[in-house]
DNA sequence: TTGAAAGCGATACCAG
DNA sequence: CTGGTATCGCTTTCAA
């Protein structure tokens, strides 16, 4: 084995052991000053010295030795969403994450890329996180079950259906389309378009809010119509072209964004909203606000990441619990000038 | 010790060593078959066995023991960003770890509350990433070489400034405001208002775009102009108010969300843009081409995830090559109506 | 082709 | 008050 001149010889990471050799203690000295262990009392001097050579080698523990060692970790891992999501959404995750974290939890976004279902949850479960938090479907019974052999406490779903097993944060999608249909309903359209973006991912939600609003409806005489739309400007501009022969007199554009586009095209082509048209958006984003006419949209209330949060604790306090499930997914209209 | 009777056992997580034992075979067996190691050949039949045995007892192998023993592991981690961010940024993360996973590398993202600066950088070495990517400022250069002793082989920082010893993704913003500036000064506009948001977190994006402005501006006759501004219809409509006493011909408002709430309030007062006020922002959404005017929007090209993907992966191979530092944030005006 | 055993890094028990 | 040592789950030489 020759050294290569050009590769200076990458210094070892230091372990405790390397620290009590240059401290001139022991390992387990080491272990109780650097974790304050109170159940051993060490001499200052002591504790200095090991201070002192942990800091010099820059030493910091090894996660996975420890977690191995102690058989469990305070890791909630939550996959990151595959689907491309709102701002809405994000913030409700970003909120959700802040507040595990509080209760001193480490939450860690894992990034599974390509395989599905079981394949990913046996990934996740390699990891042997005290929760699983994962958001949108795709997660199945066995899946669950792969986790908790695995040692998971916790296993909560955030999606459209619960889970055999796994504990339910029901956001269902369909109160947001009845809310919207309701409301047109309510101020007399009865010719009623929805929005189905076209992107690939966000059926998890679109197919439901247009449930929602076929439910809304149920019953009437008022038709609902499928409005399969691309988030682009000629998509829109296409549909808005066909739209006197489409005969509708209102549109759930699916979200504020996509309302937004759908109605600039509307405008572009002198249809009149609301008088021709009613148009309303969801998810309630300032954007809306600032639209003219004022954008009417339905305001989402998600749960508050603390509560979530609590209920993750709770569930791994007590993992014999029977699972919870809850429905978190408020749904309310906020009238505007565009409905 | 009396067994409580609702706590059911939780049976403990299986090991290799149980597969090993119901199959009949010894550790180092069930780990070859598993691993599918060529270096050694194990007959189909024991194979069958082994892995009849793992699927039954739920098998996920210890991703921790299995790293502790290889001495390394292929996790790239990634502090998830603390501020607010947009979605282009959003989706170039996303861009980004889709990329990195790509070349089998196992992405984490690290959400760190509170600890800041070196605090934070400990608890990402303890999990002995292989790299780290870290996207806005805040690592200094002894968090860097916290993260290298303990064996992350590259650190890559996103941000506004490279960091001593660490690779650099300089994402300048101020050629965005730079390039703002330019446009307005030679739509022949002198009197130039910069917006400023006063939401926390985003200084790391405005002050730069501010002084761009200034920078392309320097020499002339050119005013520029503070205007602090909260995401909210109360505060653009108080700034607008007071527009005629500023006397501005133009302003760069941020980026294309609050060049939307600007402008809708400056209309709402009936200052015409871009007649009396030209308007630009920034990022190019949808959003600005919706709106009429249609929004003048500075382009922000970001580097392609694979690039930086790669980068990640040569870093790796050969961590003693020196730091590379790219420039990465291409910016273009794309010039519409509003200017 | 399979098994025994060492060892990765940290911790906690039990002696001294 | 401090040191030796077994242990967590897994991989990998070395022997058989």
């Amino acid at each position: 084995m020759v050294q290569i001149p050009n590769a200076p010889a990458p210094r070892p990471v230091p372990t405790s052991a390397d620290v009590a050799r240059l401290a001139g203690v022991s390992r387990a000295t080491v272990s109780y000053v650097l974790n304050n262990t109170s159940a051993v009392r060490i001499s200052e001097p002591t504790r200095r010295r090991v201070h002192e050579a942990a800091k010099e080698l820059g030493y910091v523990p090894h996660a996975a030795a420890r977690s191995l060692r102690a058989g469990h970790s305070r890791m909630v891992l939550m996959p990151s969403p595959t689907v491309p999501v709102g701002p809405l959404y994000s913030q409700f995750l970003n909120e959700l994450q802040w507040a595990v974290s509080r209760l001193d939890y480490t939450v860690v976004q894992y990034g599974t890329v390509g395989l599905g279902g079981d394949d990913a949850a046996r990934a996740w479960a390699e990891l042997r996180p005290v929760a699983v938090l994962v958001p949108g479907s795709g997660l199945g019974p066995q899946g669950v079950e792969v986790l908790k052999r695995a040692g998971a406490r916790a296993v909560v779903t955030l999606g459209p259906e619960s889970v055999e097993g796994a504990h339910a944060l029901l956001m269902d999608h369909e109160e947001v389309g009845r809310a919207a249909g309701a409301h047109l309903h309510a101020r007399g359209r009865h010719r009623i378009g929805v929005v189905v973006p076209e992107e690939p991912g966000l059926e998890l939600f679109s197919r439901p809010r247009l449930q929602g609003v076929r439910r809304a409806l149920h019953g009437t005489e008022d038709r609902v119509r499928e409005l399969p739309l691309a988030y682009d400007e000629h998509a829109a501009a296409r549909l808005a072209a066909h739209w006197p022969e489409l005969g509708l007199d209102a549109v759930f554009a699916y979200n504020d964004e996509y309302a937004m586009l759908l109605m600039r095209a509307l405008q572009d082509q002198g249809v009149r909203v609301p008088e021709d048209t009613a148009v309303i958006g969801a998810d309630d984003l300032m954007l809306g606000r600032l639209l003219r006419p004022r954008l009417s949209t339905v305001h989402i209330e998600l749960p508050s990441g603390r509560d979530l949060a609590e209920l993750v604790d709770r569930a791994v306090r007590d993992p014999g619990a029977a699972p919870e499930t809850h429905r978190v997914l408020g749904a309310t209209v906020v009238h505007r000038d565009s409905s």
